[in-house]
DNA sequence: GCAATAATGTACTGACTGGTATATAATAGA
DNA sequence: TCTATTATATACCAGTCAGTACATTATTGC
């Protein structure tokens, strides 16, 4: 097996701390020497373990995903209902973009919406997650239906909740409380679901 | 009067111009080369009447603001209710969004939540940006109460309109068409008003 | 121990960045 | 016409960028 100097580095720990710089600094904003230095590797190993910039970005990226915005959602999953997984979601949700461990905001909707005019992977790479975020939702309304407001259907339900999510990210990264996200995920609960 | 040799171009033609390279590229990916090939401008004219890339920046979003968000604004203030203002309204702000003449997006929610955490002028302009938008929601639901949906207060009503119209200039910007942000901003109204 | 292989550390490259120095041209007032 | 003032045009600067060449070190298979 493995021939060769074996690796020093973990390349999940190494990819996890350059999720925290890029998340802070954005794509363009973190240079090679602020991920080098945080991820404790030098360049070359770099290049050798995730290929360029753009592709450690979009591995940052995926990982963010699975790492953070996944277990919430999985609880929402698996909720018994609407009236009870919602407001968790919601307050989980609001825990990842904004606390006292990592930068505020969403690297998705705060860091992709404005590289991805120039990179079609990282324009991609948006569209996928909020088509995933809209597809993981509507079937969840599907199976509470009862529970929606009358006139909203599953599918503007769901879209209606990525879309709050996206907007409230840039809200946490503005500098906004966690009371105004708290306000915000109780209206918008209030607001999608019946009496 | 003014001593010296003429200005040859106009400043707010050529703001004009400055604000739809941003708008497409952010403000990290304009480079001043870009900046003054758009605007048609030399680098010292450029910085002799606008400081530098960031005052200029700022500049720019000022009259985006001025130019691109306030109309549909003053139209939904003036509008005799909201059932008739706030689809309006939403229509305006989708076209502004999303058309063939201007970048997809929001210079606002797009571009300045990746810088914000790099300058304090830009995330002092986002959050300046969400507060306005919320105060200026605010009375207008106040006025028409009577329309929100039970459970809605006006202070709420007027985040959670801040907070989608975010969400959606992000899925505009991802790629996302005009049938989704129509959905979304219908199941809005649905979701906000009373029966 | 001796290749072969692969990671590490250092130092480097050419391209591009935002910003400016210098010289020239055009205006107003005298 | 002369001077003061301000804009324009060109060329330039030091610093930073992403990416890489090269020499070294550590491992596996023989």
């Amino acid at each position: 097996m493995a021939k060769g100097r074996p690796r020093e580095f973990d390349t999940e720990e190494a990819l996890d701390k350059a999720i925290i710089v890029f998340w802070r600094k954005g794509y363009r904003g973190t240079s090679l020497d602020d991920l080098t230095e945080a991820m404790e590797i030098n360049r070359p190993s770099l290049y050798a373990a995730f290929v360029d910039k753009e592709r450690l970005f979009l591995s940052a990226i995926d990982r963010y995903r699975s790492k953070f915005l996944a277990p919430p959602t999985k609880k929402l999953i698996n909720a018994s209902s609407l009236r009870e997984g919602l407001p968790e979601f919601l307050k989980g949700m609001g825990a990842v973009i904004l606390n006292d461990e990592t930068p505020p905001g969403c690297m998705i909707a705060c860091l992709l919406s404005e590289e991805c005019c120039d990179s079609a992977a990282i324009k991609g790479k948006l569209l996928d997650s909020i088509a995933l975020a809209d597809s993981t939702f509507q079937p969840i309304f599907e199976k509470h239906k009862a529970e929606l407001a009358p006139g909203i259907d599953p599918a503007t339900a769901a879209r209606l909740l990525t879309t709050a999510l996206h907007g409230m990210a840039i809200r946490a990264r503005a500098g906004g409380g966690k009371r105004d996200l708290v306000r915000i995920s109780s209206g918008l609960v209030r607001a999608l679901l019946c009496g």
